[in-house]
DNA sequence: GACGAATGCAACTGCTATTGTTACGTAAGC
DNA sequence: GCTTACGTAACAATAGCAGTTGCATTCGTC
């Protein structure tokens, strides 16, 4: 694994449940598949269980499955449930600088940056992790 | 400054330019105004340079000026002469896994990156620095 | 009730990318 | 020749992320 690694892990590992959502899996198997480790699955996943999208159990017999069917998941709710900007901000935060040039620009680049971002989420919304299996 | 502060420092800087084009900057008074380091500044620059969108001169009373009148330089060709993905490619890079869905996967998630990035790249051509002054 | 299996979580270690900094070479003008 | 400025290499400092270890907690089974 390298960088970004979040979505992309999450996205496989939600792509495999919707071909069995019934089945638990530990997070020790889904990083075994994935050639990563169970604490990193946990890390993941868990962001994906805050959103509504996974359920895990603990003890004995536990594991992890979808919450939801997989034609009601989108690879946008995905993206949004991580909070990953993918379109970086491309601005240093809150620099309140006094150059108007400066904040003219901001105002142009970050409005365009919105613009892409939910171009990319609205596209990301066509698609279900059920039908990525076929594609 | 902070993060991706490469297309920050650019623009700003071309967009300065963009209002006086034949004063000659140095580095020094750049980096000054921007809150940096003048080797940052050169580091910068220099690709802008190599796009051909600058051109530095060495010397006394050397610096920086535009390269091209700035109503023929758009916020594009400043990302494009970076050559800097904001659209993270958001997939481990050349994961040749066995796996058939991670293939679908990314056949599917980076096809959408790819429209993104080409419809950021075309928003972005739509702005000149020469108009982002008066924006 | 004890044991084993699993998540939840905190802390720590590398690894990598980026920025900042220093230093030195080179070229242009005075 | 001296000053000024770019060009570049090398290094330190920082930040984010993956990986790892350890331990508490919870649930099922014996």
């Amino acid at each position: 694994m390298k960088r970004n690694s979040r979505l992309s892990l999450a996205l496989h590992t939600l792509s495999h449940m919707a071909g069995d959502p019934d089945r638990l899996r530990t997070s020790a198997d889904i990083a075994d598949h994935a050639g990563t480790n169970p604490v990193v699955v946990r890390r993941v996943l868990g962001r994906l269980r805050e959103a509504g999208l996974l359920s895990s159990e603990k003890g004995h017999s536990g594991g992890w499955k979808l919450a939801k069917p997989p034609n009601e998941i989108t690879l946008a709710d995905v993206y949004l449930a991580l909070g990953e900007n993918l379109i970086a901000s491309a601005e240093g935060d809150d620099d309140i600088s006094d150059c108007s040039i400066e904040h003219a620009l901001h105002r142009r680049v970050s409005g365009v940056m919105r613009e892409v971002e939910q171009s990319l989420i609205s596209r990301l919304g066509e698609t279900t992790i059920a039908e990525v299996r076929g594609a």
